[in-house]
DNA sequence: AGTTGACTTGGAGTTAACTCCAAGTGCTAG
DNA sequence: CTAGCACTTGGAGTTAACTCCAAGTCAACT
C-alpha cells in the first residue's frame, strides 16, 4: 500500500504519516527498490492504534516509547502493559474532567433557557398589555 | 482580592491570570488606586469557569467570544446559549471518542495480561519440568 | 532616604504537534 | 530521451496556549 493509499484509507496526511514514522510513532516502513514507503497490512493497524490514541490525547512521547518498547521484543511485554495502564487511567481522569464540565455547561445552558423563557413571557405581557 | 490570592485560589499561575485578561479569555478586572488588580467575587467566578471549561478542551477563541458577547449585554443571551449549546455538542463527541480509545486501550491490556499469563504457565512449565 | 518586594505592562521565548517547502531521485508516458 | 509527476529527505514555518522576562511603579519597612 502506498503513502497515498493509506492517507486517504485513514484520512491523515502524507506528511503527517511521515512525520509519524520519523519520529518513531509508528515504526519503520518498508521500502521499495526505488525507495517508496510500502504499508503492510500491521503498518496499517499501526497507524490506526496511533490515530485513535492520538484522537484521544495521548501524548506523542509516551507512544513514541510504546513503539520503542515494542520494537525491543517479549522483554518489554510487562513494561507496556503498564504503560498503557497509565495511559488508560489518565484517560479516564480526563474523561471525568469532561464530564464535570458537560455538567456545568449544561447547568448554565438551562439558566439560559430560564431567561430565553422569561423574555418570551414579557414580550406576551407587553402584547398583552 | 490580590492576584496570589486568586491564583493560589483556583492553581493557575498568575502570568496566566494576566494573560487570560490580556487576551479578554476574562472580563477585564478592576484595578486598586496604586493599579493593582483587585478580583471581586463575580470576577472569580469567571476564572473558575473558565479554568472549567479550558481543561475540558474549550478553545481560547470561542471563550473569548462568549466573554464578548456577555460584555454586549442582554441582547446576546440567545447567541451565548447557541454557542454553550454548540460546544456542548463538540464536548459529547470528543468524549464519545474518548470512550472509544478507552476500549481500544481496555481490549488491548486484557491481551496482555492473556500474554503475561500465558508466560507465567510456560515458568511454571519450566519450573515443573 | 533607601532598599525590598509585589505589582504593572508589553513583548519575547517555549512547547507540542503538526504542516509546508526545497532540493533531489527515479519511474513512466509521449 | 526528456517532461512530468509522485516520491524521497531534512529542515523551516505555523498555531495554540501558555510561560518567562525586562523595565518600571509604588507602598512599606529600616
Amino acid at each position: 500500500m502506498t503513502i497515498t493509499e493509506v492517507s486517504e484509507k485513514f484520512d491523515v496526511p502524507q506528511d503527517t504519516l511521515r512525520y509519524y514514522e520519523r519520529i518513531g510513532l509508528i515504526p519503520r516502513v518498508n521500502r521499495s527498490k526505488s525507495g517508496i514507503r510500502d504499508y503492510t497490512k500491521e503498518d496499517c493497524n499501526w497507524v490506526g492504534f496511533i490515530k485513535c490514541m492520538r484522537s484521544a490525547g495521548l501524548p506523542i512521547e509516551v507512544l513514541i516509547e510504546y513503539v520503542e518498547l515494542f520494537g525491543k521484543g517479549d522483554a518489554t511485554v510487562e513494561a507496556r502493559k503498564e504503560l498503557l495502564i497509565e495511559q488508560r487511567k489518565q484517560l479516564v481522569a480526563r474523561m471525568e474532567d469532561m464530564q464535570k464540565t458537560l455538567e456545568r455547561l449544561d447547568h448554565k445552558i438551562a439558566k439560559y433557557e430560564q431567561t430565553v423563557v422569561e423574555k418570551e413571557k414579557a414580550l406576551i405581557g407587553i402584547a398583552k398589555g
